[in-house]
DNA sequence: ATGACATGATAAA
DNA sequence: TTATCCTGTCATA
């Protein structure tokens, strides 16, 4: 579930919940009781997202900053919940609890991150990371100086969060698809225009994901208006992703996989003139 | 009941 | 490269 457009989905929807918000915090699993218990009763003051990662800023009950930040990565199967009013009781997975009196509820399960860092913290996790398409603030130079720096191919790069934050392994098939770029490419080799043209594309999907929440990619104009009902398949919705020896959208040819560092990467032999 | 699998990332070897 | 961590869901038994 958890690309960027996911995440900075959950920042904007939990900032109408929970922002200005007094917050009951609690955990019935040791691997965060202390971390729950020191942001019980707070408020939080502001929620960030930089790539996958999550920062809500917490301050005291009247809304002065404590200098506690709550940092949540979602990894593969992170996933919250909310529940407007009554909440089910939490599974044995729960590891975070938010209630808003009178508000909602939200749960986290699953993250691979969960834990209370200083401001100093969100410095040196964004450190690490690469431009965002999704902030306004994001600087798509960085991206094109990360590409031209790297002799791996262009599929890993587009994995690593240095290169550029937030995008996973469906959002790399497709903008690999829609860039008619060979997967294999080295990341150095991918001309200045492309390159550019990725980024622009990036920005416009992962947009369109936050929105939706959803990740949809195939352009209307590609699909035939016989098969065109059949985008309400989720697999349908993407021209590669999960599409192995189906017919590409655009010419029909089988849609080929393989796997370069344990992610599996898909794309069409023909409009990404494959070399392998 | 059990196992495979998932849109992730890291540390160790 | 492999092992490991995080949890829920779906298929198979």
């Amino acid at each position: 579930m958890p690309e960027g457009h996911t995440i900075h989905r959950h920042a904007r929807l939990q900032r109408t919940a929970l922002v200005g918000r007094r917050v009951r915090a609690w955990s019935l699993q040791g691997r965060f009781d202390a971390g729950a218990a020191r942001l019980d009763g707070g408020t939080v003051t502001g929620i960030e997202a930089w790539g996958k990662h999550l920062f809500y800023r917490w301050g005291d009950p009247d809304g002065d900053p404590t200098g506690d930040v709550l940092h949540v990565h979602l990894g593969l199967f992170g996933r919250f919940r909310t529940f407007a009013a009554d909440p089910p009781p939490p599974t044995d997975g729960t590891r975070l609890a938010l209630v808003v009196d009178g508000g909602p509820t939200i749960h986290l399960a699953g993250a691979t991150t969960v834990e209370v860092i200083t401001p100093a913290g969100i410095d040196a996790v964004v450190a690490r990371l690469g431009p965002d398409p999704l902030r306004r603030d994001a600087d798509p130079a960085r991206f094109a100086a990360a590409l031209r720096r790297r002799s791996a191919p262009v599929c890993e790069a587009l994995l690593d969060q240095a290169a550029i934050a937030g995008i996973g392994n469906v959002y790399r098939a497709e903008l690999l698809f829609r860039a008619g770029l060979d997967p294999d490419t080295p990341a150095r080799e991918v001309d200045a225009d492309a390159v550019e043209a990725i980024w622009d594309d990036a920005v416009a999907l992962l947009t369109r994901g936050e929105r939706s929440g959803r990740i949809v990619t195939v352009e209307p104009a590609d699909v035939g208006r016989r098969r065109r009902s059949d985008l309400r398949r989720r697999d349908e919705q993407r021209y590669v992703y999960k599409r192995e020896d189906r017919p590409c959208h655009r010419c029909g040819t089988p849609i080929v996989s393989w796997v370069p560092r344990s992610r599996t990467v898909w794309a069409c032999p023909r409009c990404q003139r494959l070399r392998r």
